[in-house]
DNA sequence: GATATTCTTGCAAACGTTGTCATTTGCTAT
DNA sequence: ATAGCAAATGACAACGTTTGCAAGAATATC
């Protein structure tokens, strides 16, 4: 099998000039005599030669690519922030490695060894759920990384997030002004999934500042399946009548438990408000809107770039944990009781 | 700055062997007499190793890694189908590089480009709609590459997809089998979007089939804008008072058009039968449930990993034109006229 | 016990690029 | 002309890994 590529010392030869000369031709073109920058170029052009990135970056340290660890790109809003990012990281010439362990804590080790040996210059990885050898990994390795979807008091990670608890709060307030007194919560899978168990933690403590208290059966947790959901709503109605409020984990939860209201002919927001969580596309999209709390992707993945290329700077800041405030934002599928 | 990384030469210099014996520990452990083994393994632990792909891909040429170019994740079925792909990829130990140059010509060379150089191992692309400087820096560079959501009779493009025009006649006669006779459709922006405009000569042509043809004021080209969309279905609703079936360009779409037909008191399917395209999540959470074609982008993954892979491994077959019969998927949102 | 065979290991040369250093070339000012 | 200086280029050594080749050690064969 014949050479395919085409080296920088095969452009230097056509061009007459030293391999050295080639490479400042195109590293530091101004450098060069005009003629033999044309000339130079001229041999690129003809013998359609690209670099290797690889060779440069075993030479000079810098990869130009940045690695993204995401459970997976199906959830919307984490689709959204890794959109937001990669386009920010492109425009500066960096690209992004993505890998999506599932869940998976083999994989998730796994994922991060593979980006740091092929020498990411970052890492943002989503949630806060990590193995310590992953940390203890880029930390021994001094790769720049930020947690997304993430907050830490302690200031031992970089993390850009939101209280999620202090959210949930925000919405069973909203909730209780309008006059809802029963409560049923529909939190969406419990087990080890700590976003999950802090959003509960919020809508009690919610309930708490509003004299309620929420009794462990109107606690209903289910896995992310649609089916699931229409089973505990159709549980909550014919079980728990007293019920006027139900809060969703998240809006594909609230928008399920809708569809099956709907379904059994009881309206929201008439006789039953339903709230989610994460302004997913089609809280706006669906009818009625929903009533959520907006995550802002956008916010997190500008964020994160912002936070990931001045540590990469090495810019020195006191602290990388940056935090901003959840947004209720209020639509129909809320109402007074 | 002190040296951050350690390299294969510390470790055999701790392990008291060369440099050779310390890389083969690792690629060729069998080949190893068990006691050195042992010892090298000690000092990879001891010293945290961690090896340096691109120095090994500048010698071995193998990068074990794969590029993705989609216009953007926030499809819901590219997700899906770059997700699938990944796992897939992964479990070879394969890692993805991915761009989304958002639709722009520009980017799509620059991120194509970008990967090339990096050396990946093959390419997959979502959509046959590439400028020819992009296919023709594969060819030359004799990287693999796989388009999804593309058909190619010509057999110039290696491919993964399914007919759009066929899906869309496939609805169409649907929607006509059930009796309707006047209908309107929202394709979506057809200026340049190659998809919208294959799937809009598909429902001309099912309507062909029933005998009908489609005015040019029954076409109403939004953009992908919910609130466009919207106003797309007032106009038809106030101006074209016949019109018993609206064709979405996508679920989307027909989502937003059945919010709007909601606000308008008009019901679905009672008065007005809608359907989308591509089967996304929300098609079977909403209500009603959406009557659409299901684009199967798991099937697309799959299908693109055998495709990209068989030709990495360099099989010969014929062709690597992978075609398939999309299939629709009738809900509640469609009903007898 | 000598020779042939297999294991195990080290040496050294790549891979394609960049960057340091030294050299040459072309000017300008005397 | 000649020194002096800046601009332009080339030679060469890295970067960390893999791998062909050869040598040495261990084992098998007679």
């Amino acid at each position: 099998m014949a050479k395919t590529t085409v080296s920088l010392k095969q452009v230097a030869a056509l061009a007459g000039v030293s391999s050295s000369t080639a490479s400042r031709a195109i590293a530091r073109p101004e450098s060069l005599h005009p003629d033999t920058l044309k000339r130079v170029r001229e041999a690129i052009e003809s013998l359609d030669y690209v670099p290797f990135a690889p060779a440069r970056v075993l030479r000079s340290g810098r990869t130009q690519t940045i690695g993204i660890v995401a459970p997976t790109i199906l959830n919307e809003l984490y689709a959204l922030a890794i959109d937001t990012l990669e386009s920010r990281l492109d425009q500066l010439g960096y690209t992004v490695l993505l890998t999506c362990p599932h869940g998976d804590h083999e994989a998730d080790i796994r994922s991060m060894r593979a980006l740091v040996e092929r020498g990411v210059d970052g890492v943002a990885a989503i949630g806060s759920n990590h193995h310590h050898d992953v940390f203890s990994l880029l930390q021994r390795q001094k790769v720049p990384y930020v947690l997304m979807w993430a907050t830490d008091r302690d200031r031992v990670h970089p993390t850009v997030g939101y209280d999620q608890k202090l959210a949930m709060t925000k919405i069973t307030e909203h909730l209780g002004n309008l006059g809802h007194k029963d409560f049923a919560i529909l939190p969406g899978p419990l087990h080890g999934h700590k976003l999950s168990e802090e959003r509960l933690a919020g809508a009690r403590e919610g309930l708490n500042n509003l004299g309620l208290t929420l009794p462990a059966q109107k606690i209903l947790a289910t896995p992310y399946d649609p089916d699931e959901v229409r089973k505990a709503i159709h549980e909550i109605i014919t079980r728990r009548p007293g019920v006027t409020a139900i809060i969703g984990g998240n809006d594909m939860i609230a928008a399920a438990a809708i569809a099956e209201c709907r379904r059994l002919g009881i309206d929201c927001p008439g006789q039953l408000s339903i709230t989610g969580f994460g302004d997913w596309g089609l809280a706006r999209l669906m009818s009625p809107s929903l009533t959520t709390i907006h995550s802002d992707a956008v916010r997190i993945g500008n964020l994160t770039a912002d936070n990931l290329l001045s540590q990469i700077q090495g810019k020195n800041i006191e602290h990388w944990q940056l935090e901003y405030e959840p947004e209720l934002v209020v639509r129909e599928s809320t109402a007074t009781v």
